[in-house]
DNA sequence: TTACATGCAAAATGTTTGCAAAATC
DNA sequence: GATTTTGCAAACATTTTGCATGTAA
């Protein structure tokens, strides 16, 4: 684990959680720590390999990397681009009941619009 | 509706069901119907707009269009890389129970080894 | 003869890689 | 001094776009 390395493991645990690989290395600049865009997915590609962290494509533009490795769905919000995580109590006994093949890992994807952006209606992502 | 996108939607809704891009490009070109890589993106792009197929962002490599347009699930090979439709029949009820925001769509996306490639192992991607 | 569909090549996007320079042990 | 780790620029893969040309009503 270099020190890059630990510094955007680190990033992301103290984040939302959800973050691009734009993002945490805009944060890594902010925060005085160098390491060009290409370090920065160098980094996080190992973080991934090696079980800290899990990259998620989301579907329209970038993979969003996650902080959480335990499958969960994920909520989009198509208005404002927040990500939320998800529990999803009955994939796991639905899956029980395929028949087919061996089941390695799964992901939720919902598209949605949040509550603040159907309430606060007007403030365009 | 062009020619050249009825033929793409015909060839779509005569195969399996889900098809990258460059795919359904090489069968065009086996049957005769020109059309560059290009234009049938933009044809594609255009049924997907109209919600003549659905157009699905699996994760790894190119996206696939999909004939089928109701949300339903899909279940990926990490083996041979086959993409299986499935049913979610107990989703719907879970995201009932979610008071957050309104559901525009989802997906669920399983990664598996099917039961070819576990029974013949060997014929590896 | 006008509008629209297409082909081509170039751009755009997000990401990865090769290699030399820098940092670390 | 040897072995990483990094920065940079270039490569990469997939997809989209601009514009000139073709096709068809």
């Amino acid at each position: 684990m270099t020190k890059l390395m630990q510094s955007l493991y680190d990033i992301l645990n103290n984040s939302c959680g959800h973050l691009k690989a734009y993002d945490i290395h805009k944060i890594c600049l902010e925060k005085g720590i160098k390491g060009s865009l290409s370090s920065v997915y160098r980094c996080l590609n190992l973080l991934v390999e090696e079980g800290y962290i899990s990259r998620i494509r989301l579907g329209d533009g970038e993979d969003i990397f996650d902080k959480t490795i335990t499958p969960h769905g994920h909520m989009i919000c198509e208005c404002c681009g927040k990500v939320k995580d998800i529990e999803v109590p009955n994939i796991q006994d639905h899956l029980g009941t395929l028949n087919d093949g061996k089941i390695l890992s799964y992901d939720l994807k919902i598209k949605y619009i949040c509550n603040d952006c159907i309430g606060g209606m007007g403030d365009d992502k």
